[in-house]
DNA sequence: GCCAACGTTGGC
DNA sequence: GCCAACGTTGGC
């Protein structure tokens, strides 16, 4: 079992998204770069996953999610309406890889981006730099249980 | 809204 | 294969 964190605008896909579907998940699909896809590959179900808010006003970490399938070739990058269509991918040979996500538990409170900065478990998180775009990323069992105690 | 960081694209 | 231009991410 693995331990994740992925990162998502709470507006497109957040927490309440997951209360919401909590006993059907929610397929994770339309991540468009090659490292956070090559993570998203190695993900099987039963791993666990922590849920970030970015890009809003309360930045941190909201829930804690689980995967419920493999790996599977992101349908959006065969559907021409999707912004997330790529003409370059083939039934094939599938560029793009999407996962099923389910609501595990809301953490008791957010855990705000500035309390991870302090945190000595997150200190070489690429989370926590300037300037990272990164988001789907492997978690230590020190960073997950550290959020787990202040949560 | 601003700006820094960084990935991708395309000309050469 | 280099690198400038461009687009996107994401904190503030």
């Amino acid at each position: 079992m693995a331990y994740w964190l992925i990162k998502s605008e709470p507006e497109e896909c957040g927490l309440t998204h997951f209360i919401a579907a909590s006993d059907q998940g929610i397929p994770w699909d339309g991540v468009r770069n090659y490292q956070a896809r090559n993570f998203i590959r190695a993900m099987q179900p039963g791993d666990r996953v922590l849920l970030y808010h970015s890009s809003c006003q309360r930045v941190g970490i909201a829930g804690e999610l689980r995967v419920i399938s493999e790996p599977y070739p992101d349908p959006l990058q065969f559907d021409p309406d999707s912004r997330y269509f790529d003409a370059k991918a083939t039934r094939v040979v599938p560029r793009w890889t999407a996962i099923d996500l389910v609501l595990a538990s809301a953490l008791s409170r957010l855990v705000p981006l500035v309390e991870l900065k302090r945190m000595k478990a997150f200190k070489s998180s690429p989370l926590v730099k300037k300037g990272n775009r990164l988001s789907v990323m492997p978690l230590t069992r020190e960073q997950w249980l550290a959020v787990e105690k202040i949560a």
